[in-house]
Parts: structure tokens; C-alpha cells; sequence
DNA sequence: TTAATATATGAATGAATGTTCAATTGAAGA
DNA sequence: TCTTCAATTGAACATTCATTCATATATTAA
């Protein structure tokens, strides 16, 4: 990353900063976890299983959806990690994949009151 | 919130679920956070405020894209609280508003490294 | 094997979103 | 006042994304 010499106000800085930033990698990976929460279908079916693990059906119910659009939208917070499942017959239960979720949603609810 | 008693598998935790569930406006709110760190361009200013303040003219270096679209990403994370600005002059500087968001990204690192 | 149930998947559509380009505002200096 | 510079704004375009509908898979029971 080249530093236009002309414009910047402050190139000492603008270095210091350029050293100290992470890979794009983890950028592009940390933004798509808040992606993944950054939708409220998606954020409803987080909050759903808080507390406890749900079946498809149920958390179609919970958040008022079809199981279709649900089942979509599992598919992405599976695959980023986030959820988790287990089958018992016909059934699939799911339930959040780790503990850092909750850290994030206690974190934005403390951002959010202030 | 009406149940499906027809097709739910297990009722009753269902309507425990549905108690402990927050207001929609909590979820939105909680929602628009996570979006607004969801898109790489506007994470990558998050990590260029981390550690000090900036003027737009070098955050569009440090984020190697056009002032233009540095400003317009800028104030999507100024409504939302999570940077804040100061005029000097005919530069102004722009800073992160809260320590939440550096809690948000220490958790999200913590997902990420498993 | 057939039927029924729970879930998953693929394609399509309409809405939301980020960037670009051009024009504008606000501040400092000539 | 006129010019220059930093930043902002608005419109347009291309892309991304969530939901819907139809279909497919997987499991159990008959």
C-alpha cells in the first residue's frame, strides 16, 4: 500500500496505522460473522436459541417464518459456525456453536443502550 | 405470536422461547450494529480508528479507496454512533465513539481463531 | 415398497446496497 | 471577492441478498 505523499496530512501516522492493520483475511472474515448477525431473520433465529436448542419447525414458528426461508438462512449461520445441529429421526435440532455469540449480542446490547 | 399446535414438536419450550424474546426494535437496532461492521470497506475504517484518529483524506489511503466512497461509509457509521467526528479547519478528523465496538471486534477475533 | 413427515436445496424475482461520477458545501488564503 | 482544498452529497448503475415456490432428500411407519 502506497502512500500518496502529497495529499496526506499526517504520514507518520498513516504508517503507524498501515503497520498495526490486520490481514484482509481476517478482516473479510470478521466481517462476514457480523454479516451473518447483521440480518433480523437471521438475528431472530439467534435469539431463538439463546436459551435453548430448537427444532426447524419450531423456529420457523418462533420467528414466524416459513421453514424454507429458516432452513436458508441455518445454512449460512452453520457454515460461518455459529449454529450447530444434530439429527434424532425425522428431526433437527439446532443450537448456537459457541459462546463468543453471546458475548456479541450482550456486547451490541450495551452499545445500543448507550 | 401464535403457535402452530398442529405441527410444533415441543410446545412448551417454544413458549418459553417466545417469553424470554426480545422487542423487535431491540433486534433491529441490534441488527443495524452488525451491519454496518458487516461490509469490509467500512471494517477496514474501524481498524484504522482502533488506534488513533484520522482525517478522511488519510483514511481513504490507509483503506486504499476514493474519499468519495470513504465519506459515504463514514457517515453510515456516524449515525449509528460508532465513529464521531471534529472539524479543524477545512480537515476533519474522525474517531471511533464507544469502546463497545473495540469489544466487538476483540469477540469476533475470538470466534474466528476457534 | 409406498406414504407421510421434516428438512434441505435450486432457480427466480424483487429489494437493498456499495461504488462511481459529478456537483456542492464549507473553510482558509490571496 | 475569487480560488483552492477537504469533505459531503445525490443520482445512477451494477451487484448482492432474502424470500418464495417447486422439487428433492432423508427418515420412519405402514
Amino acid at each position: 500500500m502506497e502512500i500518496c505523499s502529497e495529499k496526506c496530512i499526517n504520514e507518520k501516522n498513516v504508517k503507524k496505522t498501515i503497520q498495526s492493520f490486520p490481514k484482509l483475511d481476517t478482516i473479510v472474515g470478521i466481517a462476514e460473522i457480523f454479516k451473518a448477525l447483521s440480518d433480523p431473520s437471521r438475528l431472530k433465529i439467534v435469539f431463538t436459541l439463546l436459551s435453548r436448542e430448537h427444532c426447524v419447525c419450531d423456529i420457523a414458528v418462533i420467528c414466524s417464518q416459513s421453514e424454507s426461508a429458516i432452513s436458508h438462512q441455518l445454512r449460512i449461520l452453520r457454515v460461518l459456525k455459529i449454529v450447530k445441529n444434530r439429527r434424532e429421526g425425522k428431526i433437527v435440532y439446532y443450537s448456537l456453536d459457541d459462546d463468543h455469540v453471546r458475548s456479541l449480542i450482550q456486547m451490541s446490547l450495551d452499545h445500543i443502550n448507550h
